[in-house]
DNA sequence: TTGTACGCGTTATCAA
DNA sequence: TTGATAACGCGTACAA
């Protein structure tokens, strides 16, 4: 069902119903009712596509992340999705994997479908790969990247600030009366730096910089556990453990509850990103909310005035807050 | 950048262009190679909403689910997008909540986009409402429904069979002694009702059906801890909790750890669903696995086969299988 | 081997 | 108030 099927039935030509369509002025209200009409009657809806071809705006934008089944990158593209829907904005959703090569295979499949924006989701997107191809093929259209930043024209950055926030952690355990405050995550990602640096940081401010301990880990779920256990061998001491991850606190605190060990009495826990398994664990945990739906808004919104001309700043920071349970 | 622009370049035809891009036959291989540089130099895309146009197949695919975070969803969407990337598909993921109206407000948009087919993504979409939408305007396009079915010609259903899950659960628990099995469930759902089917019919088959206890909770976060508060307080002598949802099995193992109940000893802990939070428990939760990779797998290739002509069986049944772990 | 002409479904411009 | 026509970027039948 087309507008020119449409005029047919009606007996006029397609511009009239065009103009039904797109609700323009100058039609008589009568041939307007009478179109309307047919148009529920076939239950006629425009096709998007080519109305993009014609008004060079095919209202779709691209969300690439890592991999939809992590629950900070959904539980941004969710935001996204539906703040963007409300501008009438279309999403492509792609898991775009953590090989920069992969990354680039999916931008490309946005290009051929001519997004009008791109949100990136996750520091992991911020690679010289990614970069390249972005300065080759995606001059002339915003970017968002959530959580990371890049020195282009036109990309915007918005970043959670995950230095302060761990510092904040480390001052947290100070004041509940921790002086040996171990740091266990998996190296690597930005986003595992900047978290070291607060911690770092934190000590520096009281002072403790030389009881640093890092416990570098793994990716793999048991990192938490192994980690935890390796560091208690080794410094029997702690009492005070910052993880990276949730998930990693989880496995400490497994190893901690299974040898016994008092939480937060004898070891306080933290973990970092506000995920599901905080509250579910038993003790819960104390974390770092990251702010994903306000980061998520903010991306979306960031992109939307960009599309419409207006600029804002190339760079936006946000502040997490911890959220205190019971692990400390 | 058009095919055009690249003629005009090369001082060919559009039309010789267009060959090349598309690998077909017919063209010098001088030719061919002088605008294969071109087409490099100047990292031409071809548009494919354009394509899509002339070709009338837009290689789109739409995925509806009620909400991305949704860890099953996501589980499900991953390998569904994965997998129809690998056939040239793009897929359109949208946020679909909860309610019928916003399912058919979703629908809409992918009628709009003009998507070749489209995943249903849980057993919620299997209703009156959205059983109408499909039927007035998509009956032309395969539409699989992941956990569901809905008796359209043009509609494939892929079903876990939760009944006999649930069953095998009953039967676990019997089998470590148990002998007063509980269900605590938020019943409304068809899937909820099917796991409630399954519950009686385990316990039908040892003859306990009158020993039967249905805790029936809300949705909200502390359900699987107020609700397992509850039976314990009027049912004491439970020794074998079924909850509906991993989430719930973690609240009741919470305030069992509270109470100092030993598990799985004193009572017996299972859940459903196989989601991340049954690892990260202490003690870890026995579960089901929902197979969702599996049917994510099973409805992108249906959908494939059914868009290539082929036609399936239009119901397809996968079977759970139990993780076994600390908590029974 | 290559080019011309047309059509896909829509909107925009201009003329009637 | 309405219609004819061109254009968007591409693929394809047919002609050259």
């Amino acid at each position: 069902m087309t507008i020119y099927d449409i005029a047919e039935k009606a007996g006029v030509s397609a511009s009239t119903v065009s103009r039904i369509i797109n609700n323009k002025p100058g039609v008589k209200a009568e041939t307007r009712e009478k179109i309307k009409k047919l148009l529920e009657e076939y239950n006629y809806t425009p096709d998007e596509n080519a109305r993009g071809l014609v008004k060079k705006a095919t209202k779709l934008i691209g969300i690439l992340l890592a991999d939809i089944r992590n629950d900070h990158h959904s539980a941004l593209a969710y935001v996204v999705e539906r703040k963007l829907r409300e501008y009438g904005y279309c999403s492509i959703i792609l898991n775009a994997g953590y090989e920069p090569e992969m990354m680039v295979e999916s931008i490309q499949v946005l290009e051929q479908r001519k997004v009008e924006g791109i949100i990136l989701v996750g520091s992991t997107f911020q690679n010289a790969v990614v970069e390249k191809k972005l300065k080759e093929s995606m001059l002339n259209i915003p970017v968002v990247l959530a959580n990371g930043h890049l020195d282009l024209p036109n990309v915007y950055g918005i970043l959670v600030d995950e230095i302060s926030g761990v510092r904040q952690l480390v001052e947290l355990l100070y004041a509940k009366g921790k002086r040996n405050i171990a740091f266990i995550a998996s190296l690597g990602t930005l986003s595992s730096y900047r978290k070291l640096q607060g911690y770092e940081e934190g000590l520096k401010k009281y002072n403790l910089l030389e009881q640093k301990v890092i416990i570098e880990v793994g990716m793999e779920k048991e990192a938490g556990y192994t980690g935890c256990k390796k560091l208690l061998e080794r410094y029997p001491y702690i009492d005070g453990i910052i993880c990276a991850e949730d998930l990693m606190a989880v496995g400490a605190i497994r190893f901690l509850n299974e040898s016994n060990i008092k939480i937060p009495e004898q070891i306080a826990v933290s973990g970092i990103n506000n995920s599901i398994y905080g509250e579910s664990c038993y003790p819960s945990i104390t974390t770092l909310d990251n702010k994903m739906p306000e980061t998520g808004l903010m991306a979306a919104e960031t992109l939307i005035e960009s599309l419409n001309g207006i600029d804002r700043p190339h760079k936006i920071m946000l502040f997490p807050t911890i959220i205190e349970r019971e692990s400390t």
